[in-house]
RNA sequence: UCCCCGAUAGCUCAAUCGGUAGAGCGAGCGGCUGUUAACCGCUAGGUCGCAGGUUCGACCCCUGCUCGGGGAGCCA
């Protein structure tokens, strides 16, 4: 029997006949050879099957065998650059374990809805998959972060007692007759945890009953949260800095493959390193509000406009070239090909470009006091290459439990993250209220019942200290980096509002 | 909850002025010894989302509904 090997490993087996047990991802039958692309999981490999090398019968079977088939193929590891890995197989045997008929998912494009209704399947693709490994590194290398630096994993409890982050977005559960809900943060049980080992974080799902339907939000999402006793704000930075520099770093040197299958932006992300960008709130909105922000929107503006026409010309060409005639049918088939890709283009730029005033005014009329919204994210993140740090929002904007500024009453220590390239944001953190009498006074400002927090207000009693936290989105920090705009791609089974798939 | 857009073959899309539909992919068959979402030829595949209205005539215009996409508010 041949040495059974897998795909990301057939560099180490050059010459040697080895076995690959997969899938088959595609295949080119081209006369009397055949080019399969299995898929082991490890990676993809190209299969080179010739005729008269293998028994007659195996080579019709294989050129009709269908996408997705189960199958092992053994053959000689040879080098070949126009393989997807770089190496590639010269069959001599193949075993068909079962043969696959029209599989529902083409290597055409697919609609995302389709491909949802068929995620079961889906997640075979080549960009599942290389967000999925993608998805992966990044969960390895924030638990790494925490382990490394002396944290302790605090499992916190997903059937909770109180609200983190605001009555409306709960998800409501029977607990055999007590209503309790499904967690938004770990964060109040986490602060009671850091009192006993200092260093702490959680990592978990999350249910927020956020009645949103955009491409940024989940109503299940992966959530790490570290909190830390005796930190103030500069140390919380820090360590978010750290944590966003140690994932990118650890992606651009596992899955660098995956970024370029993806067309993420490799160069981009090699610009995310210490220091970020640091502004205030205050200063954010003078941003937003100054001549500047509006000259660049107005290039933005403008740049968008060159687009639109610069497509339109395209677009003119092909169907002039369409009209004329003469054209070969695969170069037909190609310009309608691009022409429904242009159209799709100009949708999307002619959105942008009605949005752009409106954003632009936003910003312009831009109060201090006001939360900031999606657009103004937008434009400061799209101000700068690095990540964005904006810090002390004003305090009606904000949760409870988050610290009032000492030296300035009217905000909090708090702060975001913002992705760059207009991605937003991905962490939200605060130096949390360690003050009993303020606390309390905030937890009735709010309207929320103290008696709720009774355990949460104890910790203000006994030997409260300067402490603070943050949590940073898996799937966002994934969309982000991956270059994916929609984050139900990052996630294996998505659960959005009022849609729950498989 | 609100605003904008869409629904045509299994999938992705087209159909000029209102005159009962057309490509590619996929499927099936055939051709091709180095392909790269291969290519070439043939075949099959449709209650144009649902209900009503206008009209001699509706995929096309109008109303309602259902489903989907994008965005706002809110957020990671």
């Amino acid at each position: 029997m041949t040495k059974r090997v897998r795909i990301a490993d057939l560099q180490n087996h050059l010459s040697q006949e080895v076995c690959l047990n997969g899938w088959l991802y595609n295949s080119r039958p081209s006369g009397k050879v055949q080019f399969l692309i299995v898929r082991d999981g490890t990676g993809f490999c190209q299969c080179v099957v010739e005729k008269g090398k293998i028994p007659d019968d195996l080579y019709e079977a294989l050129e009709h065998l269908g996408q997705e088939s189960s199958l092992s193929v053994a053959g000689i590891v040879r080098a070949e650059p126009r393989s997807p890995g770089g190496y590639e197989l010269l069959v001599a045997d193949a075993q068909i374990h079962q043969a696959a008929k029209d599989y529902p998912i083409t290597p055409k494009e697919h609609g995302i809805d389709f491909l949802l209704q068929n995620r079961h399947l889906h997640l075979r693709s080549r960009r599942p998959w290389c967000i999925g490994r993608i998805r992966h590194t990044v969960i390895d290398a924030i638990r790494r972060f925490f382990n490394d630096r002396g944290f302790i994993l605090v499992d916190t409890p997903i059937f909770t007692t109180i609200a983190g982050e605001g009555e409306q977005t709960l998800f409501e559960v029977d607990y055999f007759g007590q209503p309790l809900h499904l967690t938004q943060t770990g964060q109040l049980y986490l602060e009671s945890a850091a009192m006993s080992f200092g260093r702490v974080y959680c990592f978990g799902p999350t249910f927020r009953a956020e009645k949103s339907k955009t491409r940024r939000h989940l109503t299940e999402f992966w959530m790490v949260e570290p909190e830390v006793a005796y930190i103030d704000l500069n140390g919380l930075l820090e360590l978010a800095e750290g944590l966003v520099v140690s994932i990118v770093q650890r992606v651009l040197s596992d899955n660098r493959a995956e970024l370029e299958m993806l067309g993420a932006d490799i160069a981009g992300l090699e610009k995310v390193q210490p220091p970020f960008v640091r502004l205030t709130y205050t200063q954010a909105a003078e941003i937003l509000t100054s001549p500047a922000a509006q000259e660049f929107m107005k290039r933005q503006l403008s740049e968008f406009q060159a687009q639109k026409e610069a497509l339109e010309k395209e677009l003119t060409q092909l169907q002039e070239q369409e009209n004329k005639g003469g054209l070969k049918k695969w170069q037909q088939e190609k310009n309608a090909r691009r022409i429904v890709e242009i159209r799709s283009d100009l949708d999307e730029l002619e959105t942008k470009i009605q949005n752009n005033p409106k954003h632009a005014e936003l910003a312009a009329s831009f109060r201090w006091g006001k939360d900031l919204g999606g657009s103004d994210e937008t434009i400061l993140s799209l101000m700068h290459e690095k990540p964005v740090f904006v810090t002390h929002y004003p305090k009606e904007a904000k949760a409870f439990y988050m610290k009032a500024d000492r030296s300035n009453e009217r905000v909090v220590e708090n702060f975001d993250l913002l992705a760059p390239a207009g991605f937003g944001e991905i962490i939200g953190g605060s130096v949390r209220e360690d003050d009993y009498d303020r606390l309390l006074k905030r937890i009735q400002e709010e309207g929320y019942n103290p008696q709720t927090y009774w355990w949460y207000l104890d910790l203000r009693k006994y030997g409260s200290v300067p402490h603070g936290g943050f949590g940073l989105g898996v799937e966002r920090t994934v969309a982000w980096i991956t270059g994916e705009r929609h984050i139900r791609q990052c996630i294996a089974f998505p659960r959005l509002m009022d849609k729950v798939y498989l």
